[in-house]
Parts: structure tokens; C-alpha cells; sequence
DNA sequence: AAACAGGTAGACCGATCTGTCTACATGCAG
DNA sequence: CTGCATGTAGACAGATCGGTCTACCTGTTT
């Protein structure tokens, strides 16, 4: 992988996310990378492909990120409370990484291309089901009846995803924390 | 109000709903409602303006179908009920009026225009109190600790969020059951 | 030495964007 | 009759879009 690849990958996430995808052309994403039109075109086909790759670039740094942050505390309803502490952290922009709090730049990129066969929203479907995979995880391991195991898992996805959407459009930074709470009813309710 | 200037809104309505704002120019939005281009910018200034226009269009007719649904249920917990029933038919293209399923459009603007301060963005954070506001007239309904009537709302705000976002980005056409179970225990757990 | 991969700057192409403009038609109010 | 609001069609301007291209530079490999 070059470097410049890269480097026109990461550029391009940042504008994507802060800004939109059609409110970004090509040109700003070049001035800001600092590379070379012809580079571009070189790694990449056409600006689709440039935003699929920043679209996967974000799925990994994200699933990393929260793998990691689901591993510091301990198995069990613990777990579920250090998603909804992550997502906090994550809406108040105290993670580098995540970039500043812009909402989720796969829900963002899926309003833009609506479509749903469309190669972009697709990829924002897959990062959506490999979330919720972990969440899965973490939720078989609390060891409750079952057959809850998978209405447990949608919930907590629906919360997540509920938070995720009022931080951002209502600018409500404590989404997290109202999530959270309502998800340990939740859990409670199935033990 | 001109009768061309209700088209030029619903047209408007459409087209950027199913496509985008940005994915859709001025002149297809003409061309769509047989209007002339200097009509268009007799009734708006710009064509920001006239999405504020198609916002506060849609704005207005969600919130007169939601409290329409809600109103067919008798008043108490059936009534939460009656919100996810509602959400699941929109989801699922059954009601003409509120157009192809095809998100929330103000969460996809808000996607578009995501400065905290534009225009746009408070537009779609206005709509989102206001149905907030809806549901939490019927919570207060349901006769609960009056502690508890934020939280509850609060929860079940998060659950139409997420389920919004998850029919959408999934395409989970069955997310407005998931959450209508997953409020139902809520509300058990809070009586 | 030659060939090649990967890089630079930026001119250029055709298309499309928002918004302005001219020129003209219609119907209603003073 | 005059004036104004409202409408039509569409040319036009200036900017920007995604994408292609020429011309040149710099290493590394063969």
C-alpha cells in the first residue's frame, strides 16, 4: 500500500465526514491531501471508489476502536455498559481517532445514496451488521435464556443507533448516557 | 400561497428526499414541476430557501399524520403502541403520503448540512423536538411516577430513532416491531 | 544504460451547477 | 387605461464538477 494511497484516504474521510460527500469535490480533497490529481486517478478509478475506500477505512478504525474499548471492562452487563460509555466519549469528540463528532458517517453516506443496491449504501449496511455482530458477542455472553438473546441485541442496537441520531441532528451529547440507562432496564428486565 | 409555489415545495419534497439535496439541481426540481426557473426564484431566494421550505412541508404533514395515527388508539399505553405501528407502516411504503420509505429526511439533510449553526440542521432539530414533544404528551399520559416520564420518553425516542435508522441503512423492514417489543418492556418495567 | 513505477503541476474537456436576465403573456385592482 | 403581480421559455454568465491528458522528475530494478 503507498503511501499517498493512504494519505488520500484519510484526507478524504475527514472531508467526507465533516462536510458530505457531494459537498466535496475532488480538487479539495487533492489541495488538502497535498498530492497529485494523476496520483488520484492512479489508486483510484473515480471519486466512488476513493469514497468506498474511505467508507471501509472508517469500518475498520471504528470496529478496532470499540473492540478495544469493550475490552476494558470486564465480560458480562459490564460490557454493555462501556459501549454506551464509548459512544459518550465519542459524541463529546474526546477521541482522536473517530475525528471530530460529525454523527455516523455511514448513516450520513446512506442519506446521500439512497439507493439501496447502490455499492456505497451497501457498505454502510455491512458496517451496520458487523457492529451489531460484536454487540451479538457481548450479549451471548451474559448468559440469559436464549431465545432473548437476539430481541436483547436488537434493542441495544436500536438504543445505540437512536443515540447516534440525536446527538447529531438535536445535538443532544448526552444521548449516550439516556441510553444507557434505558438498556440497563433492559438487561434487568431479562434476568 | 401560490399554487405554483405549493408544487414547486412538493416537487422539491420528492426529488430531495429520494436523492438527496445536493444530488439534485435546481433544474431537474423545474423540470419535474413544469415551472419556470424566474418563478421559482420569485418565490425563493435561493434554493437553500426552498429547502427550508420542503423541511417545514414535511415537518408539518409528519406530525399531522403521527398525531392522526396516535389519535386511533385509545389514550394510555396502547397509544405507544400505536407510534411503532405507525413507523412500521412507514417503513414499509404503506402510507402515500409520507412518500417512498427512504429514511428520515431530516436526519439525510442533516447528514448533508452538518454544521451545528446552519439553517438547514436547526430545521431538522426543530422536527425532532417537535415529535418529541408529541410523544412525551403521551407518556405523560400513561399516568407513571412523574420522574419517570423523561426517562420514558426519552427511551422511547431513542427506540424511533434507531429504528428509523436501521429500517433505512439496513434495510430492516422489521425494525419498527423489534422496537415496539423492546418499548413494551420498558413500559412493563416502569408500571 | 534502459525500462518502469510512482510521483509532480496544471492545462484542458465537456458537463452541470446556481442564479440572472430579456422578452413576452395574462389577469386583476385602482 | 394603467400598473403590478404572476406567470412562461430559455439564453446566458461564471463557477465548479469529475476525469483525462501532456510533460516532466525521481528512484529502483533489470
Amino acid at each position: 500500500m503507498s503511501d499517498k494511497r493512504h494519505q488520500l484516504v484519510m484526507t478524504a474521510l475527514e472531508l467526507f465526514y465533516q462536510k458530505g460527500v457531494h459537498a466535496v469535490g475532488i480538487n479539495e480533497v487533492l489541495a488538502a491531501s497535498g498530492v497529485a490529481k494523476k496520483t488520484l486517478y492512479h489508486h483510484f478509478d473515480s471519486k466512488e471508489a476513493l469514497v468506498l475506500a474511505a467508507l471501509r477505512y472508517r469500518d475498520d478504525s471504528f470496529l478496532h476502536w470499540l473492540t478495544r474499548r469493550l475490552q476494558t471492562a470486564p465480560a458480562g452487563s459490564e460490557r454493555i455498559g462501556a459501549l454506551f460509555d464509548a459512544l459518550d466519549d465519542w459524541f463529546n469528540s474526546r477521541v482522536d481517532e473517530l475525528l471530530p463528532f460529525n454523527g455516523c458517517f455511514f448513516i450520513n453516506v446512506s442519506g446521500e445514496f439512497g439507493e439501496v443496491d447502490h455499492p456505497l449504501h451497501q457498505q454502510c449496511s455491512q458496517h451496520k451488521r458487523n457492529v451489531a455482530a460484536l454487540i451479538h458477542a457481548e450479549v451471548q455472553a451474559l448468559g440469559i435464556t436464549p431465545s432473548r438473546v437476539a430481541p436483547l441485541t436488537d434493542a441495544l442496537c436500536l438504543l445505540k443507533e437512536g443515540a447516534i441520531s440525536m446527538a447529531h441532528v438535536q445535538g443532544d451529547l448526552t444521548a449516550a448516557v439516556k441510553a444507557k440507562h434505558a438498556a440497563k432496564q433492559l438487561i434487568t428486565a431479562h434476568g
